[in-house]
DNA sequence: CGCGTTCGATTTTTT
DNA sequence: ATCGAACGCG
């Protein structure tokens, strides 16, 4: 059987080319100054292929922008002769401003940015190739489900049975897995629709094709079109990249490994780095297995451990590593640390939702009270739900704090509607931008107009604009429909006229002024109004800084962020997803019940994969915390108005008692409520950490060490087992996490220190 | 065609 | 509870 990822085996190697002088002169700063062994061996290794697994906390971004430095100013590679890819916009920023930052100057040419801004931009080059022009439109989300509703309309599908939403997920799975359509085998068609989900794929690729337009799934799926059918194309990529470094490698799904794998094939020199460990994103088609398989994949890979952490104290550590060992099939990492001391992790029960909101903002106020700032503090939730209660607690004692993961800038109404009118001065063939438009504001083109309209599109195979011009011919149209749609093209050509001679802001603002669109906002009597006003001069104001309306587009749909405002430090509340890579010294990680965390609808039918993400989702937020866990359940929880009572999380029970201390609540509370704070207490002794010292037994809290005085936290090697870390220790039986997954107990005698 | 009412759904999220 | 979409009436 042939291995479908034995592509870098057998590919020819390119014949070297000599190297670039360096881009810096002598003297070239030492990149390898400064790092730990692991580091310097990751940032040293620069030929043929590495997995750099990088614990939490242990340097991986110094690694990376070093070895960015390092393959400079070594003269191994021009700038563009180098491809780092990350996942978001904001890695790749930072990536970027710390490496100019080692160099000294900026630097100009890298191929640098998300999977699919490198993706869009290899696209562009070559859309003609792919059956698209150079100007497509990249669709989002939004876009996306609006399409295929209109889609299943069409072929009389109900979509509240059928819901579009779920068509777009089922869809995007298949590119994550680089599917087209005519790879989608029966077998592995979703009963969504009754098995129609791979035809409507298919007739969802063809809208695409005539729209011009491609959603984020197919710019990368598109690349793998593109360099399957032309070899020269692909080939022109794997000379000219010679170092290839991709951040974040656990999330990667099938389409961006087979792409990263075909692009590594010409120097072969590839360096990825990434945590299982912190793989979260399974859900969306990530694949731990590509980190996990990455020896076998890339032949003679070489595998570049950091485990020691910068970041948390050792109790942080050991409650983070305890945990995440129940899961199995890991790579296996210990993290560890010299700092010494720390604080244990705390966990509180309390009755429900808004008293864990009261309990933990009030710890909130402690800490401020002693110095800490609020940026430095971070609520991590589960699910979105959970921001309100806290949301309405800072509000009301007026604590500055910001819900990181809102609607985005470009998200928000006022901005999609201003930018589908860019779209269609850009490209007057975008039906989607078109349609949001037509009637807004309103201009007396309803259902009816527009069903004409589509109606006839089809019939001629045109755009929608280019039906409008026949339309209003015609006497079809009611006549008040007729001359808003004579006007409103009128008004396109104008504005299109402008563009050659006026700035392409100018020519928006007026475009919005005058189509009525501010007007709207500026009638509009709601409270959220003039920010909306606000928000349309600031994309005014960023459209002034492209070049083109093309590039401006392109950073609109792949690059824009909101803007953060005010520089007063906040509280962060987010959820555990958005927290990845993030740091805080205090974490609170409140809702660690059953029902809740690990999520039902995140635990599968069959097999334990579901709960492992879970139990990395909960690994993750413990390790963003340098100084401080405070993890909270609530016995009762009120979810979309319901009461719903939950035992304390599996994972409480996971954690190593030796670094939990049990918080009873202490607050002064009425007869009736102290009795039930008291159950609550027992409650989760109950269930979890019963093992865990409580802290109204102070003085009692001196690690206890073996016989042979081994302490939890300590690492050690067994001859059998290999190397772990000691979560527990209990007389001379010691409760080992072993790199190679599982909690075991072992006699101490048995185990040396590592 | 536009507005108002009713019904239903409600994990995690980037691009 | 709350938000969004869909339907039906004026």
């Amino acid at each position: 059987m042939s291995d479908p990822f034995d592509l870098v085996a057998a590919g020819p190697r390119t014949p070297a080319a000599p190297p670039p002088a360096p881009l810096v002169r002598p003297p070239a700063a030492d990149f390898l100054a400064g790092l730990n062994q692991a580091q310097a061996e990751a940032v040293a290794a620069t030929e043929g292929a590495v997995l750099v697994l990088a614990g939490a906390g242990t340097g991986k971004t110094r690694v990376l922008t070093h070895r960015l430095a390092h393959i400079l100013t070594t003269g191994r590679a021009w700038p563009s002769q180098i491809l780092a890819v990350t996942f978001t916009n904001k890695a790749a920023r930072e990536m970027g401003e710390r490496v100019g930052r080692l160099i000294g100057q900026a630097v100009e040419g890298l191929w640098l940015g998300t999977f699919h801004a490198i993706g869009a931009r290899i696209l562009r080059r070559h859309a003609e190739l792919v059956g698209l022009t150079p100007t497509f439109t990249i669709l989002d989300a939004d876009d996306q489900v609006r399409l295929l509703k209109q889609i299943l309309r069409a072929e009389n599908l109900d979509d509240k049975r059928w819901p579009a939403r779920a068509l777009a997920g089922i869809i995007s799975r298949w590119k994550d897995r680089g599917l087209t359509p005519d790879k989608v085998t029966p077998a592995e068609d979703s009963d969504f629709a009754l098995g129609k989900a791979r035809a409507l794929y298919a007739t969802y690729q063809a809208r695409l094709k005539t729209l011009n337009a491609a959603d984020f799934g197919d710019l990368l799926l598109l690349n793998l079109t593109l360099f399957a059918a032309h070899p020269d194309v692909l080939a022109d990529y794997q000379r000219r990249f010679r170092y290839l470094l991709v951040d974040e490698y656990q999330d990667t799904n099938v389409a961006q490994y087979l792409w990263l794998r075909l692009l590594a094939q010409g120097h072969r020199n590839i360096c990825c780095v990434g945590d299982d460990d912190q793989s979260i994103y399974g859900w969306r088609g990530a694949e731990v297995g590509n980190i996990l398989r990455f020896e076998t994949d890339f032949t003679g890979a070489r595998i570049v451990r950091l485990e020691r952490n910068y970041r948390s104290t050792q109790p942080i550590l050991s409650a983070a590593s305890g945990l995440i060992a129940h899961n199995a099939g890991r790579l296996g990492k210990t993290l560890w640390t010299d700092a010494p001391g720390g604080e244990p992790v705390t966990l509180q029960a309390v009755l429900d939702g808004d008293q864990e909101a009261r309990t933990i903002i009030d710890e909130v106020e402690a800490l401020q009270a002693r110095g800490q700032s609020l940026a430095d503090i971070a609520v991590l939730v589960r699910a979105g739900f959970q921001t309100r209660a806290f949301e309405e607690r800072l509000i009301q004692l007026g604590i500055a704090y910001r819900v990181v993961g809102g609607p985005r800038f470009y998200e928000r109404q006022e901005i999609r509607d201003a930018i589908a009118y860019v779209r269609v001065l850009h490209q007057p063939d975008d039906d989607l931008a078109f349609e949001r438009i037509v009637n807004l504001p309103k201009r007396g083109i309803g259902d009816s107009t527009l069903l004409l309209l589509h109606g006839l599109a089809r019939a001629r195979g045109l755009s929608l604009t280019r039906s409008v011009t026949l339309a209003v011919e015609t006497d079809e149209l009611p006549p008040k429909a007729r001359a808003a749609l004579l006007a409103l093209r009128a008004d396109f050509e104008r504005w299109r006229g402008q563009l050659g001679s006026l700035p392409h802001a100018q020519v928006i603002e007026t475009l919005l002024d005058e189509s009525g669109y501010t007007g709207l906002w500026r009638a509009a009597k709601t409270a959220d109004a003039p920010g909306r006003l606000e928000n349309l001069r600031e994309l005014v104001q960023a459209i002034a800084e492209f070049e083109t309306i093309g590039a401006f587009l392109e950073h609109v749909a792949l690059v824009m962020e909101n803007a953060e405002s005010g520089n007063q430090p906040k509280l962060s509340v987010m959820t555990l997803h958005s927290a990845k890579g993030l740091e805080f010294d205090v974490v609170f990680l409140p809702g660690w019940e059953e029902g809740l965390f690990p999520h039902p609808l995140a635990l599968d039918e069959q097999g334990t994969a579901g709960l492992e993400e879970e139990r990395r989702l909960a690994y993750v937020g413990i390790t963003r915390a340098k100084r401080e866990v405070h993890i909270t359940c609530a016995a009762s929880r009120l979810v979309h108005n319901q009461w719903r009572h939950n035992i304390p999380s599996r994972f409480i029970a996971e954690l190593p008692v030796q670094h939990v201390l049990r918080r009873d609540s202490a607050t002064p509370s009425p007869g009736g409520f102290r009795y039930r704070q008291s159950a609550a207490d027992a409650y989760v002794a109950a269930f979890a950490g019963q093992g865990a010292p409580r802290a109204a037994a102070p003085g009692a809290r001196t690690p206890p060490a073996s016989p042979q005085g081994f302490r939890a936290g300590e690492r050690v090697r067994h001859a059998r087992f290999g190397d772990g870390l000691v979560v527990a220790v209990d007389g001379n039986k010691l409760d080992i996490a072993f790199t190679g997954g599982g909690i075991k107990k072992v006699i101490d005698s048995f185990v040396e220190r590592a």
